[in-house]
DNA sequence: GTAGGGTTAG
């Protein structure tokens, strides 16, 4: 009688307790644990658990623990409602504790630690519960699926998810609504979005759930058109439209508007806003506007179009804010740049009493960078108490963005004193740091970390490795990182068409371009500025129309470094009115656009005009800089001004505090010699900081040569034997001084000496543009190997006429043996031109052929063959296309300037850095032989 | 008694 008297009170009370649990009454459960008190039923089992549970629900954790320590006797039960009040008060360390130390499990015991790990982002710590489960014979329910395919999704685990949806199928898991999402949701999660949509498509009533993770997957696999239809879907289809699904939608909106997805479909950012009103309306109409969640993406849609003012509107009539509407709304002014609305937005949070956290500060950083201000960015991380990760990785890119790469190097010392470790972003960033500062070493060592951390495949990591060892010089270990990458992006592909045009590897960054296309892969502005420098370096003209003309479509066009490299091309390929076309088209210009037409005249023997755009960019807000000294003294020197040259030359020391480098010096050397004014350059010469650069003695040497000074040629000579022994070009050039005056015996005496010190004549390249193929012939190589080589690869072989007679006779006796070889290798390519098709010859065609082949004399010779227009030779004597190139070696390689001078200006045959297995390997090869 | 889809940053 007693006991049922007793058992009826215990159930009462138990109702009444769940009354409490269910409406959250903190203060009447109080009182009905004083009453159980009172009433000595503390006891029973049941009631205490219930108690546990009570606590829990009302978020008092501390109550629940005591409750629970305090109960004499306990079940698998109690136990499972004190681990589930843990993992709702996200003490996940403390129920695995309790899980550890439990008597006797049961499988709600495993769901609840996996649902708990799952939800709080420890994914790999829910699937390990879930193997532990499975390995101690325990039966994994619905309950369990539905956690553990969420966590496959969040770690991107779809081997792990496969083999779960299986399991799910096997025990007929898989008609539980619950279940079924699960499986789509972690398709969808997991990129796979084939697999999700057929997942979708065999649920028999899908539910918002459903439809949500389905158009959030879409997004994500840049399906944002796709997404955007299957929310109209689920509108129409009477499916309800939760808080979830608007904001998910909103995000979709919003992903569509900030560059994340292909260029095709970004005509969505011109409605995006429109979009955001739409789905906002909609927002009102069901009421949700009270879900911080759904409004606050909702300013973030707003921001991302560059709509303050409604993002601004919609956050001053918020019933609920929390940080991230104030994060997103500074992120919102940073992205323009606005750092003082930021700043301001900070001051006025604090205000209201909320403290920022660290992605406030992130943001702020980000404000800071855009808007320039790099000081009070740092500023501002130094006030930062415990920078995490991700707070290091936006102050190391500010730097790195600004430039700055020295103390972006500097921050990721002071990173690695403070233990923080670096992931993928920060050696991303450390990567273009050094190749901003062409630190090979120090890149080599950040590529060591990231292959010990294992990040070196990572697509970030591996794409800054390529483009630091190919601006680094190592375009074979560039290559080598590139051919390894798993998967390559738009970057990837950039970055290595960017080492190519770099090394003047034009052919394969041609092969590259094409390949790109072919995977797929939308060329961006960085894509093709390469590529257009790459048609400059060839003088491959039509090459570059079309190119000009893709990039006319793709509306890359206004980009202010596709212009400029367009400017270099066309002004290379002695095209220089179309030159000043896209100059003058250009909406904004920068230094390097002045420069690029600048340096574009003074290749094409315009010293005059060139010098007048000089003046011109002064009056503008562009600041000339070092390389537009290059510049407007090569003009000076082509045009014969020598006084002017000096006189830019001390403006650019005074006026505007510049240091004057080699290539300076070089100029105003080559200036003077081509004056004759050889003996003030060489006093100059002893004067200069850099007397012991062989390239000056060099550019003196040829200028001797010009004005048959064989007094001061000797001396010049002699001094470059000494500093660059293995150098050829002082005894080519020499020699052939001596050829042009008669000496035969001292031709000879030069050669002689050049063997006995073992100086060997580097091997030079030309190349040609023809029939829409740009063709590179190497001289002095074994021409039957690639000959060969070209048949077995089914490229049909172009037929080589080699009339060495005829040549001998018609040139007549007087010439030395060096320059007969030379004519008759130029004939060679000359006849492979005229066999084919001489009658469609075009003047750009010559000037690509003579663009890489030897003397005046020789280019008069050829020039008089084919009628070349008489405005292509200019008033030294060389060709326009062959003094650019000679100029844009200058730019980029310091190194190869002095041979490229030598070479082009005297046929002493050191040419550009090319490696020959590479250029034997490429398909469309033709060498002639020499001898 | 335990479950699924959502907001900010690099």
């Amino acid at each position: 009688m007693e006991t049922r008297i007793s058992h009826a009170r215990v159930t009462q009370l138990v109702n009444l307790l769940q009354c409490c649990i269910d409406r959250k009454t903190h203060l009447s459960g109080k009182i009905l644990h004083a009453l159980i008190l009172r009433h000595d039923f503390s006891s029973d089992i049941f009631l205490g658990n219930k108690l546990v549970e009570f606590y829990a629900s009302c978020g008092k954790l501390q109550s629940s623990r005591q409750v629970f320590d305090h109960m004499p006797r306990r079940n698998t039960y109690s136990w499972n409602a004190i681990i589930g009040a843990c993992c709702k008060g996200g003490l996940l360390r403390e129920a695995r504790n309790l899980f550890d130390g439990m008597p006797e499990r049961n499988v709600v015991s495993y769901n609840t630690l996996i649902s708990a790990f799952s939800r709080n982002d420890f994914e790999q710590e829910a699937l390990d519960f879930y193997y532990l489960m499975k390995m101690e014979g325990f039966m994994p329910t619905h309950f369990t699926f539905a956690s553990v395919l969420s966590a496959c999704g969040g770690l991107k685990g779809l081997d792990q998810g496969r083999q779960c949806h299986a399991f799910v199928t096997k025990l007929g898991l898989d008609d539980n609504t619950y279940v079924e999402n699960g499986v789509v949701g972690m398709y969808a999660k997991c990129g796979s979005i084939e697999d999700a949509i057929q997942a979708f498509n065999e649920i028999s009533h899908p539910n918002e759930v459903s439809c949500t993770s389905v158009m959030s997957g879409l997004a994500d696999t840049d399906h944002v058109e796709e997404a955007l239809q299957m929310f109209r879907k689920m509108h129409e289809g009477g499916i309800r439209i939760d808080q979830v699904a608007l904001s998910s939608i909103l995000g979709v909106i919003a992903r569509g508007v900030s560059g994340e997805v292909d260029p095709p479909k970004q005509h969505l950012g011109i409605s995006a806003n429109l979009y955001g009103q739409q789905v906002h309306t909609l927002v009102l109409k069901l009421g949700s506007e009270s879900d911080v969640r759904v409004t606050n993406s909702l300013i973030d849609l707003y921001g991302k179009c560059i709509n303050m003012t409604d993002a601004e509107l919609v956050f001053a009539t918020m019933q609920e804010v929390n940080v991230v509407s104030w994060n997103i709304l500074i992120a919102g002014y940073g992205q323009i740049g606005q750092s003082d609305k930021a700043l301001e937005l900070l001051e006025r949070m604090q205000l209201h009493g909320f403290k920022p956290d660290e992605v406030t500060y992130v943001g702020l950083l980000g404000a800071c960078t855009k808007s320039g201000d790099i000081e009070a960015a740092h500023k501002i991380f130094c006030q930062m108490s415990n920078p995490s990760r991700i707070s290091w990785n936006a102050m190391l890119s500010g730097y790195c963005q600004k430039g700055n790469y020295g103390e972006a190097i500097e921050l990721f010392r002071q990173m690695q004193f403070q233990d923080v470790f670096p992931d993928r972003t920060t050696l991303a960033v450390l990567l273009s740091s050094c190749t901003g500062l062409w630190l090979l070493d120090f890149g080599k060592q950040v590529h060591a970390v990231s292959t010990r951390a294992l990040f070196h495949v990572d697509l970030f990591v591996a794409s800054g490795l390529v483009d630091m060892y190919s601006k680094c010089g190592k375009i074979n270990l560039a290559k080598t990182i590139f051919d390894r990458m798993k998967e390559r992006d738009v970057v990837a592909w950039n970055s290595m068409m960017g080492g190519f045009a770099l090394h003047s590897l034009s052919l394969e960054a041609f092969t590259f371009f094409k390949q790109m296309q072919e995977e797929g892969i939308r060329p961006t502005q960085f894509t093709y500025a390469s590529l257009v420098s790459s048609c400059a370096k060839l003088s491959a003209l039509s090459q570059g129309r079309q190119i000009h003309g893709q990039i006319s479509k793709d509306g890359s066009i206004n980009d202010i470094y596709v212009g400029s490299a367009l400017i270099d091309m066309y002004a290379k390929c002695g095209n220089i009115e179309e030159a000043r076309k896209c100059f003058d088209n250009m909406p904004t210009r920068n230094v390097i656009s002045w420069n690029e037409m600048i340096h574009g005249y003074a290749q094409n023997g315009c010293g005059l005009k060139a010098i007048n755009l000089f003046e011109d960019m002064l009056k503008t807000e562009e600041k000339p800089d070092s390389i537009t000294f290059i510049s407007v003294l090569t003009a000076c020197s082509h045009a014969g001004l020598a006084d002017m040259a000096i006189k830019l030359f001390d403006l650019m020391k005074v006026e505007y505090n510049l240091e004057p480098l080699v290539d300076h010096y070089t100029c105003i050397i080559d200036a003077l010699g081509r004056a004759n004014r050889l003996e003030e350059a060489e006093t100059l010469i002893e004067k200069m900081p850099c007397k012991h650069d062989p390239i000056v003695w060099e550019v003196l040497l040829g200028a001797c040569k010009i004005h048959f000074n064989v007094d001061l040629a000797k001396k010049a000579a002699e001094k470059l034997f000494l500093l660059d022994p293995q150098n050829s070009a002082p005894y080519v050039l020499l020699s052939n001084l001596y050829a042009a005056l008669g000496r035969w015996r001292d031709v000879s005496d030069v050669r002689k000496l050049m063997s006995d010190r073992g100086v060997v004549k580097d091997r030079g390249y030309s190349w040609i543009e023809f029939k829409n193929r740009v063709q590179a012939f190497m001289v002095d190589d074994v021409f039957m190997s690639v000959h060969n080589e070209a048949i077995e690869n089914g490229i049909a072989p172009v037929t080589i006429k080699l009339r060495r007679k005829c040549i001998t006779r018609s040139t007549g006796p007087g010439l030395p043996a060096i320059m007969y070889q030379d004519i008759y290798k130029a004939l060679g390519v000359f006849n492979l031109l005229s066999h084919q098709d001489a009658n469609s010859m075009t003047c750009e065609n010559m000037m690509s052929l003579i663009s890489g082949i030897y003397t005046n004399v020789l280019v008069q010779f050829l020039a008089c063959k084919i009628n070349l227009h008489e405005h292509t030779i200019t008033e030294t004597g060389l060709p326009i296309c062959l003094q650019g190139i000679q100029c844009s070696n200058q730019y980029l390689f310091r190194k190869n300037v002095r041979s490229s001078v030598l070479f082009y200006a005297e046929g002493g045959g050191r040419s550009l850095e090319v490696d020959s297995p590479k250029l034997s390997r490429m398909t469309n090869v033709c060498a002639i032989t020499g001898n």
